[in-house]
DNA sequence: CGGGTTCTTGACTGTCTTCAATACCAGTGG
DNA sequence: CCACTGGTATTGAAGACAGTCAAGAACCCG
């Protein structure tokens, strides 16, 4: 919906700005990469400002990131984009050469697995913290929460939390009360049990989905 | 002071985990690496559960991550460790060797120039925005934003804002309403000026910093 | 069995969100 | 040139909710 709209934006920008590794140019609001598009080019802002969006499911839009003169842009992970990269100004911008860039990723990809895996590891982390820290309302991030790390403990049923409240609090950035009395509520609903303290166990990991939108 | 007694479990887990590249123990509460350490190894959890944090000067204490089995941790930007990675549970990891890491890093890098500036750029804008949303309150939030978006502009003066208030409310997680609030606020006081809708001019960057903390 | 940390619970305050209505601005077409 | 329209910004009032402060209980450690 929202997003065909602005689709209609895209075609011309991305037939316009075949031509070299020059500079070219981008209108205020035309859309420079789709999110899941496959990553062939990187972008370097030389002047103006572009936002990097989300789209949700639900149209919701998430606004993860700002890139200005100087700014690179474009990276993927997994093979494509992660965003929508959006012109807010007028922007112009160059682009390293696709086949240089990405067979050189390519290889690098098979020589450094262990520095790529890192990588990914890392901004795959950043990440979710951001899109943790994006939802508001303590119940839903506890949710959240609980099911990406149901997710990475692989578990699909029940499971122990690792961590002490007091860093769930620190890293979801509440307090440690607020933590509390959430875990609180979600077991006198009875989607958790609690029989030490830092013993937390998830009972059923897919009722927690639809509390996450809230 | 707190950063001084964990540092007292740092010491025997690093002497203790040279041997090679096989298994290797941390207990819990012990630290596999600091926060501004030369990145000399990349470490991979095989079990356990390690938190990656922040310590601010004033003693706070900022958990960015965690990362348990499978996850690979210490991937360095600009050279070194960007967190201190503290156990939580007992944990059990291994470690890339550290030269043939390093060196392909090093080649990688000169080799790979744009991917690696396009990676930091990403990663780095990834932790800007985790460092806003952790902050807690819309004045706040918004000084911290001005603030960095002044330093990226190169002014250290005024400045004009190029993203709507709508865009930068997404991006800090707020809505409309309370970034147009706050905006008004720093209005009243002085230390900004508008003259249309989205011209905002930000006068002194300097003043913006003290009330970040709040 | 202490001592220190973490967790829990309650009451209160401050602030953000929500809802709703209005003003502002840019682009369009008459 | 001007009304019109859609998106953005502004302002107010009410309600929900998280932070703070304070106290006590549970837990882990040596």
């Amino acid at each position: 919906m929202l997003l065909e709209k602005s689709r209609q934006f895209a075609a011309p920008s991305k037939s316009r700005c075949e031509p070299a590794s020059s500079h070219a140019l981008l209108h205020s609001g035309q859309t420079l990469f789709w999110e899941g598009d496959d990553a062939s080019k990187i972008f370097r802002i030389e002047a103006g400002a572009i936002r990097a969006v989300i789209y949700g499911e639900d149209g919701e839009r998430q606004l993860i990131g700002f890139f200005m003169g100087g700014n690179e842009i474009g990276m993927p992970s997994h093979g494509c984009y992660q965003y929508t990269a959006e012109a807010i100004t007028d922007v112009v911008y160059s682009t390293v050469p696709v086949e240089s860039w990405s067979d050189r990723l390519r290889s690098a990809r098979a020589l450094d697995k262990e520095v790529f895996g890192a990588l990914e590891c890392e901004l795959d982390s950043c990440r979710v913290r951001s899109q943790l820290l994006s939802r508001q309302g303590a119940l839903t991030r506890i949710c959240a929460f609980l099911s990406g790390l149901c997710q990475r403990l692989g578990s699909d049923e029940a499971f122990t939390v690792p961590m002490p409240q007091i860093d769930i609090a620190a890293y979801l950035a509440l307090t440690p009360e607020t933590v509390c009395r959430a875990i609180r509520k979600l077991k006198d609903i009875g989607m958790i049990e609690i029989d030490r303290h830092d013993h937390i166990r998830v009972k059923d990991a897919r009722a927690l989905v639809p509390m996450m939108t809230h």
